[in-house]
RNA sequence: GCGGUCGUAGCUCAGCUGGAUAGAGUACUUGACUACGAAUCAAGUGGUCGGAGGUUCGAAUCCUCCCGUCCGCACCA
């Protein structure tokens, strides 16, 4: 019940409603303004009004159809209207068509209530939702030793999103990551540099470089499968391992500080990226304490042996066997997430703890969840894998294994050249170089964002950096651009957003589009926080963006036919312009002033 | 084989917690800059919503089966 106008329709509607359930001999209370504020919807179009009251849970409490019901309510609304002068200002019409209520407000209603709002920023702080469990997000769990590409860009966009959309919902948020600094990936990347590189190390972009060498070294180990090296390459591996496991030896010494490339690697991504974690959990961090926990377990008898490993067989529950142990005593990807689980609810005292993790990790979360129940651990059930389906090139799945990737860095950049060759350079006398360069890097985050959250979580990306480039139709620079374009027009004919303005002259048919259109947004902000997803907001702003170019084309500003229209659209190119830039920030995406 | 994902316009996708005439982008065909920014706008062509049943006053949306697709299924993470 945030949104003023259908507060203020909803909550004269249930009055006359539960009049009618008296009459009908109902409970009065068999509904309330919270449900009718629930059915109210859009119609399929502006023509038959700018809110619609279904009346089916309506019609069924009252024990008559639809029709009716909506023909009853209508004339009661209609004769509410006429009587109560707040009413009167704001809605404009009400018709019953079939089984809803179309309701049309007033261009005054729609300015006094959608408007103002936006413009004393109320609408900013409206309180969204009452019961908000503390929560953390887990998202972006890259592995040191490797490159980030951008594949890791899609987790990173959307549990950034996510944490965004919650918190400005009026949730409590903490968001953690978990890069993987420990495992076999890692002995790899340091075999490879210990015995077979030959280059020396760089100065700069140490990360990257050590992301190669952990591809080369990938590649010869399955080179030199079944060759004799093959036995010798297996010690070597297990002895850099039992190192990092103890804490001492020269691999420990390297791997200490390789890590540290890696993760100012990682940093610098999620800075550009303006992605701020909470808390860092590391692979490292929980890899003894994991083992420690699962032994425990072990001797209470809660485990079972199978193969000489150590887990829980969840085979006749569709789940398979969940290995928590293997048979040379050392951990796995599991017997972290498990020890990780109590940590999280321990540490920080949550309600719900959420992954955001590739759906391929599905089986791995069910097990992981099922161990923890079965294990005693309760707040399992407040566990939740947010899933979502991977980026995958032209030609097939990328890995870093193969060496197959598109490195994050070539992204950022190909953009950010594209962006100042097709559009930038031509400012190249008017704009400062470090104008140019910072709008080509918010256009570049812009494009790329935008493209990896306008896509259904459930849908797989195909990658391909020709189609990336292209950035009309529905882009993130198509929405930068609309603002960028209110906001000049702003500054051309100066507006004081505190300035009084006549309410009731915007009439034209895309003004009023566009005003029922703002009047939603923190309906869909709430709706796309709290079913995870973005892509909801996405295609909201980018209706935006068109909606307000269509009105743009429509209404002269600058040579409106009298001085208080000109004021009153500018008010609403104002409004336009504060929705765009506070839906593009919950999605972690800058409206640069021009470009 | 078992479990899961997806299947909507030529292509890429919205719509899926059941509700009004299935929508965008792109491509293609047109039209609009002496203009508040053309990275724009306007118009047109284009659909047995994979198939078949079922539930319902009402199904792209829910259920069942089938077909196609991709993913996962113990010592990797």
């Amino acid at each position: 019940m945030h949104e003023p106008l259908r507060k203020l329709v909803s909550q004269t509607l249930i009055k006359l409603i539960q009049t009618q359930l008296v009459a009908a001999g109902v409970a009065e209370d068999a509904m309330s303004a919270g449900d009718v504020y629930k059915a109210l919807v859009e119609p399929p179009n502006t023509d038959l009004g700018h809110l619609a009251f279904g009346c089916f849970i309506t019609a069924k409490n009252l024990k008559k159809g639809p029709p009716v019901v909506a023909q009853l309510l209508a004339q009661e609304l209609k004769n509410e209207c006429a009587q109560n002068v707040i009413l009167k200002k704001a809605i404009a019409s009400v018709e019953a068509a079939g089984p809803y209520i179309n309701i049309k407000f007033t261009p005054a209603g729609l300015a006094d209530y959608v408007l103002k709002p936006i413009l004393n920023g109320e609408t900013f702080k409206a309180q969204l939702t009452e019961a908000t469990p503390k929560m953390m997000i887990e998202y972006s769990q890259p592995n040191t030793h490797k490159e980030l590409h951008v594949g890791h860009m899609r987790n990173m966009c959307l549990g950034d999103a996510i944490v965004r959309l919650l918190r400005y919902s009026g949730y409590n948020i903490l968001a953690s990551t978990f890069p993987g600094d420990v495992g076999t990936h890692v002995a790899k990347c340091l075999w490879y540099m210990k015995y077979h590189n030959k280059e020396s190390i760089p100065m700069l972009n140490k990360g990257a470089w050590l992301g190669a060498m952990y591809s080369k070294g990938n590649l010869l180990l399955e080179d030199q499968e079944g060759t004799p090296l093959e036995e010798e390459n297996k010690k070597i591996l297990t002895e850099i391992l039992k190192q990092l496991e103890h804490k001492n030896g020269e691999y420990y010494d390297l791997w200490k500080q390789t890590r540290e490339w890696s993760i100012e690697l990682m940093k610098d991504v999620y800075k550009w990226a303006d992605v701020h974690f909470d808390h860092w959990y590391f692979e490292s961090d929980v890899d003894s304490d994991s083992i420690k926990t699962i032994k425990k377990y072990h001797a209470e008898g809660k485990l079972v042996e199978s193969q000489g490993a150590i887990g829980l067989d969840f085979s006749n529950e569709n789940m398979g066997f969940c290995l928590l142990l293997k048979s040379d005593g050392t951990g796995l990807y599991a017997t972290k997430d498990v020890e990780l689980a109590r940590r999280k609810f321990e540490d920080y005292k949550i309600e719900k703890s959420i992954y955001v993790v590739d759906q391929r990790q599905a089986l791995h979360f069910k097990q992981v969840f099922k161990t923890l129940e079965v294990l005693g651990f309760n707040q399992a059930k407040d566990c939740f894998h947010l899933q979502y389906n991977y980026v995958e090139l032209p030609d097939g799945a990328m890995s870093s294994r193969k060496g197959n990737i598109v490195p994050l860095t070539a992204l950022v950049e190909t953009m950010r050249n594209h962006i100042k060759a097709e559009y930038l350079n031509r400012y190249t006398n008017e704009w400062t170089a470090e104008e140019i360069e910072t709008v080509a890097d918010q256009v570049a985050k812009g494009a790329i964002k935008y493209g990896m959250l306008k896509q259904d979580t459930n849908k797989k990306i195909v990658f391909d950096m020709n189609e990336w480039t292209k950035l009309d139709g529905e882009s993130g620079p198509f929405i930068q651009y609309s603002f960028a374009r209110i906001n000049s027009v702003l500054k051309k004919f100066t507006f004081d957003t505190k300035a009084e303005f006549v309410t009731d002259v915007l009439a034209h048919n895309s003004e009023l589009k566009l005003m029922q259109h703002l009047m939603n947004f923190n309906t869909v902000v709430l709706n796309s926080a709290e079913n995870y997803k973005p892509a909801a907001l996405c295609s909201y702003l980018y209706d935006t963006a068109k909606k307000f170019n269509t009105f743009y084309h429509d209404c002269a500003i600058g040579t409106a036919e009298t001085p208080d229209l000109k004021k009153a659209r500018l008010a609403l190119a104002y409004s336009t312009g504060a929705v765009i830039k506070h839906g593009l920030s919950l999605l972690g995406i800058p409206a640069p002033e021009r470009m």
